[in-house]
RNA sequence: GGCGCAUUCGUCUAGUGGCCUAGGACACCGCCCUCUCACGGCGGCGGCACGGGUUCGAAUCCCGUAUGCGCCUCCA
């Protein structure tokens, strides 16, 4: 008994229809005049938000939050935002905001309207706060301000992936809502903040379902309209644990380095606690946006398989076209200090595309393009004589391209009657340095005969 | 400790009482292709946490147990 339209879920209508589905069931006296006048009513799309507080680079968990809010939104037509919760100033990292929002840039994640601090509203909450003292729903204690909890009865609201969940009230306790420093907390700023933005869904999280019954009661308690909520599962390492820095890339702009296609990540983190259907697993932006609802995210944790992502990166790499593998590679070595010869990068390109599943395997797989390698003896052990047979096979070679190459350097190998795998693998290691290298004759043809020869010579004189 | 949430192959998942001899994908193993690597093709291994119910029939419903995780901050 999961999700608001069990067995309705063929299209959308539902989703965005069924808001205020909170309950309350506290003997409380009838409130009065809502505090907050915000101009939500007439609200019809939905409208949801991401809100990372400004810590440090956006993690990858926070990231796939905020796919499931980006997608729900332009899947329904709605407006997503983003918001800093930056009310801790004393965690404040100076380049976080810069760097989120980089970093949902590169993911494809446009929100709407201007992103919005937390702080900025301050004032806003500390207003509401004295009215609800007036009203005595809060109290101070200590030079702080706590919200009064109701005592009775449980507080309870049915979220769109796990279902109903109640809270008794005799378990909440009164939450400071107003620091004695006159800073608003998490807990108050951030309901009021989806009540002053008109945020229809709230889509976070699962460990925030303890707040959620303290926000709830906040909510009504200043008489506005309650948000559907949507509790997504967290994202475990391959341990089981939260991710950390052992498993390997944690933020976006971690992933970003080491090679990853924005839409690889895109489809990979969506397919974490969301699935369409038992076998679809490769889906573009667009397909993702027009297949997505949260009725179909999963309430159990999911784990990140490293493998996988590297799997499906290496699928992503091979479909693009090759002047756009191209593009992106050069792209890539740019951003991370690589400054190779553009037009080699391009030749080198196609060479490579097939063979690797991530950008950053290219300097140490194609790397001997634009350096010169230091093959290891033992390598090239027992080689020395068809390295000289393919020195004499290619310094006169005409036209030298790699059917011809192929062609002579085969020639070569009979003569000397080797196998082509006993043959070829020591001038690999001489041309490029390493046992795994791409394709021997298109790789010769692109070093140029110069450079294949030079490396023939001082390889074939080494292992003698 | 209290409260909450979760539990299908190693991993991501399909599955909403009979279509399940539990399907797909990654990983892994084997074979084929092959100049290395990779790609591709074929095949294989492998799972409903456990115990009780309900039912003609349960992975699917109910109860309990176990395990994991989250939250219990004037953090977000």
């Amino acid at each position: 008994m999961r999700g608001l339209c069990v067995n309705t879920c063929t299209d959308s209508a539902p989703i965005a229809a069924a808001r205020s589905i909170a309950v309350s069931i506290p003997p409380e006296e009838e409130t009065c005049a809502p505090i907050c006048t915000a101009a939500y009513a007439t609200r019809m799309a939905v409208r949801v938000r991401i809100a990372p507080s400004p810590t440090g680079l956006l993690h990858i968990g926070t990231a796939r939050t905020a796919l499931f809010n980006w997608l729900f939104a332009r899947h329904e037509g709605g407006e997503f935002r983003l918001r800093i919760e930056n009310t801790d100033t004393s965690r404040e990292v100076a380049e976080a905001v810069d760097q989120i929002q980089d970093s949902l840039r590169w993911l494809g994640l446009d929100w709407d309207g201007p992103h919005t601090f937390q702080l900025d509203r301050m004032e806003d909450c500390r207003q509401v706060a004295e009215r609800l003292l007036a009203d005595g729903k809060a109290y101070e204690d200590e030079g702080a301000i706590r919200f009064r909890m109701p005592d009775e009865g449980v507080t309870a609201w049915d979220d769109i992936v796990r279902g109903r969940i109640e809270y008794p009230n005799e378990k909440l306790e009164d939450v400071v809502i107003v620091r004695s420093d006159g800073r608003p907390t998490y807990n108050f700023a951030s309901p009021m903040e989806d009540v002053w933005d008109g945020i229809t869904h709230v889509i976070r999280g699962d460990d925030h379902i303890p707040n959620t019954p303290k926000q709830l009661n906040i909510i009504r308690a200043v008489g506005a309209e309650i948000p559907v909520y949507a509790h997504v599962p967290m994202i475990f390492g391959m341990d089981g644990n939260k991710l950390s820095k052992r498993h390997g890339a944690q933020a976006v702009e971690e992933f970003r380095t080491a090679g990853y296609l924005p839409e690889t990540m895109l489809n990979f983190l969506a397919l974490l606690g969301w699935a369409p259907d038992g076998e679809t697993t490769l889906m573009s932006r667009d397909e993702l946006v027009e297949r997505f609802s949260l009725e179909r995210v999963s309430p159990s944790p999911s784990q990140f398989d490293y493998q996988k992502l590297d799997w499906m990166n290496g699928v992503y790499l091979r479909a693009l076209p090759s002047a756009e593998f191209a593009h992106r590679l050069l792209l890539w070595l740019g951003e991370n200090g690589f400054d190779w010869d553009a037009e080699r990068v391009t030749r080198a390109a196609p060479l490579v595309q097939e063979k690797i599943a991530r950008l950053d395997e290219f300097p140490g797989f194609a790397g001997f393009f634009f350096r010169d390698v230091d093959p290891s003896e033992a390598d090239l052990d027992g080689g020395a004589p068809m390295l000289t047979a393919a020195e004499e096979a290619l310094i006169a070679l005409e036209p030298f391209d790699a059917p011809a190459i192929e062609a002579a350097l085969r020639a070569a190998a009979d003569r000397l009657e080797l196998k082509p795998r006993q043959a070829f693998q020591p001038i690999r290691v001489a041309v490029t340095g390493s046992k795994v290298s791409p394709g021997l004759f298109e790789s010769i043809e692109l070093l140029g005969r110069e450079t294949t020869l030079s490396r023939l010579r001082v390889a074939g004189s080494s292992a003698a």
